[in-house]
DNA sequence: CGTATTTGACCTGCGC
DNA sequence: GCGCAGGTCAAATACG
């Protein structure tokens, strides 16, 4: 009987310390979603003070037969964003809520992956471009770089697997693969990203310039959505319960801010 | 057959 | 002026 008070007691003792390393984990999470969050609200700060975009079209001569190039500005600090992929998907296609059409590859002298260059197809004058590389470090990590301001709106569900992207596109073939970037994360926290992914297609990592909102970037909304949703807190309690009784353990704690497991390589 | 993607050629800007 | 590198064009190709 002592035996086992003592070995209660142990076990006791072992939970509490669990639950502290727990407590501390949180506070560092919430720490991190905070600084985001005020980071994000600068970066909307700086997009106000900013006048306008420069959105002029160029002049185009009746006598010339071809059309204006309209080339990425080197003045204007482009909006960049950083998007984890699978590593073995060259298909360099990010599902933004946009519909993007590939006019153009390139391999650069900076990155052995090669660059592809993409148009906005939803509204044939749109300006909108973008171009899309493999992070030199991890190549499970996409840079889109944005240029230029969409003059229409974007699809309302941005993880419409089919209506979105035209049949027979590259990215519609891709849509699939996601699923497979996520195998390391603990299962309830997975399917909770699984949810998520499915109406954002891919996780941003960050930002850096003022045309977000105008973007579709949704940071804000991604981490506002995870607090309010139920069942991602739920899966959340699950997931430390499940660490506190010792089950998989080691995979819980991972859930870390950016799923870091994918930065290993 | 229509639409999207691929890819080599071409254009343009920039540094020397 | 020349060469290089990044960006774009457009014919060929792929795919549903």
């Amino acid at each position: 009987m002592d035996e086992k008070v003592e070995a209660l007691q142990v076990e006791l003792q072992r939970m509490k310390e669990e639950n502290s390393a727990l407590r501390l984990m949180f506070e560092v999470l919430s720490n991190k979603f905070k600084s985001l969050q005020s980071q994000f609200q600068d970066i909307n700060k700086e997009s106000e003070q900013i006048i306008g975009f420069n959105n002029s079209m160029p002049i185009v001569d009746s006598t010339n037969y071809k059309r204006p190039r309209l080339e990425f500005p080197t003045a204007k600090r482009p909006l960049q964003i950083f998007v984890r992929t699978n590593p073995k998907d060259d298909t360099l296609m990010i599902r933004d809520g946009y519909q993007w059409r590939k006019y153009g590859q390139k391999v650069t002298k900076d990155n052995v992956s090669p660059r592809a260059y993409f148009r906005c197809s939803m509204a044939p004058s749109c300006p909108a471009k973008k171009k899309v590389q493999k992070c030199i470090h991890d190549k499970s990590i996409l840079v889109a770089t944005y240029d230029g301001e969409h003059n229409h709106a974007a699809i309302q569900d941005s993880s419409m697997p089919s209506s979105s992207t035209p049949k027979g596109s590259v990215a519609n073939k891709n849509n699939n693969n996601n699923s497979k970037n996520n195998n390391d994360l603990p299962l309830p926290i997975l399917e909770n990203y699984k949810k998520w992914s499915h109406q954002t297609d891919s996780i941003r990592l960050c930002c850096d310039d003022v045309t977000m909102q105008k973007s579709n970037i949704k940071i804000e909304e991604y981490a506002n959505s995870l607090i309010k949703d139920p069942e991602f807190t739920a899966a959340l309690a699950e997931a430390v319960a499940r660490t506190i009784t010792g089950q998989s353990k080691e995979q819980d704690l991972n859930l870390n801010l950016g799923f870091q497991r994918g930065d290993e390589n």
